[in-house]
DNA sequence: TAGATTGTTAATCGATTAACAATC
DNA sequence: TAGATTGTTAATCGATTAACAATC
């Protein structure tokens, strides 16, 4: 039950359980089993029973998984029984794309600030939002307490304005620039790199 | 050194470390030591060694890795020694962006095809590209010879669109789409979701 | 009740780390 | 040579799987 027992690789697949869970539920489904789960998944119904039971007892035996039961304790768990506010930094093509991204619905977030610091795009109006000046960034993301950050800009200040995020109070990152980021142990960062993607599948091309 | 031997959790790494020695090469640097690149990736002098010696033995005791070197044998073994067309399938933002992106430039991929099944973008030109009817995909892409596509569709028919680009010959699929893609063992998936990244985080915040 | 499926334990499997001889 | 760092082995650590009593 305490969280630091918890090992990271348990953590990661959580998000993955609820998406199935959730489009099983939008498939108006209301029960399930671990076998069930994890063929849609592609993890072993032991690993999931396994897992679950990390966070405690959510299933009946017999009779397996209620699903709108077991979306609301994992929502809760991921912390995702909420709406977080979300600041998108650089506003070049995946900046603009993430920010008008609709897959955050109904999954715990909202994009409401974006910056950039190019004086040709401050103003401009981009999905709803008016982009901001990144000069402002640690104030207005301050004054906002936003908690998590996409980070869009080019490698070259990718680090320099992650350092700024995390002194305006930034807990999370999700890193689009190609490169690791250093942070304190306080923050926690995701990396998203398409070109490392492509390249764990052509290893096992001929 | 019989790749059905290598794990895919060392496989997983190589890009990583190839992206870092690619930094490090851009930066002028000609050696580095499993201690250095440790530090810059965030894993161990002793993994990096263990990992790196299932393909051979690429350093000198006393003074590490030549970068060039190592950049040349990693790019072969995860055959980005070339450079692999690659198709975007739904131009939607998310497809848009994948389109333009410019981060493949030297790390073995360009887009090359660009497909939409709406009637008012088919014709239409991005990042010097005309979008291609998605009617003719399974038949441009076998024309082309291309095996790797970036799945940019709604996930309500990411799965239609996936068994398609098997069916033209794709051998690995960077899925954008929310939902695991069923595909046969010959077929490589990797997931990119950007609201799976931010519930990985959100777990560890109050 | 009989069948199904959980939560959990023990066994297995695999990955990481520590240590060091080899050697540049 | 002396210092540094590799590649590899053995030890440790952790994750996954198999099995099953509990019970719906």
């Amino acid at each position: 039950m305490n969280k630091q027992n918890v090992p990271d690789v348990i953590v990661s697949r959580l998000p993955v359980y609820l998406r199935a869970l959730q489009r099983l539920a939008d498939a108006g489904e209301t029960a399930t089993s671990s076998q069930e789960l994890g063929e849609k998944v592609g993890i072993s119904a032991a690993q999931i029973r396994k897992d679950l039971s990390q966070f405690g007892e959510f299933g009946k035996q017999g009779t397996g998984y209620h699903i709108p039961f077991l979306i609301e304790r994992l929502s809760q768990i991921l912390h995702v029984d909420r709406i977080w506010d979300v600041a998108v930094v650089g506003m070049g093509d995946i900046g603009h794309a993430v920010a008008r991204y609709n897959g955050f619905a109904n999954r715990g977030f909202r994009v409401t600030h974006c910056f950039d610091a190019d004086p040709a795009k401050i103003g401009k109006e981009i999905g709803g939002f008016i982009i901001l000046d990144a000069k402002n960034l640690v104030e207005e993301v301050r004054k906002a307490e936003i908690k998590i950050a996409m980070l869009c800009v080019p490698a070259t200040v990718a680090q320099d304005v992650a350092d700024r995020l995390i002194e305006a109070g930034v807990r999370g990152i999700l890193n689009y620039a190609p490169l690791k980021l250093i942070v304190p142990s306080t923050v926690r960062v995701q990396h998203i790199d398409p070109a490392i993607g492509m390249q764990r599948m052509t290893y096992y091309f001929d």
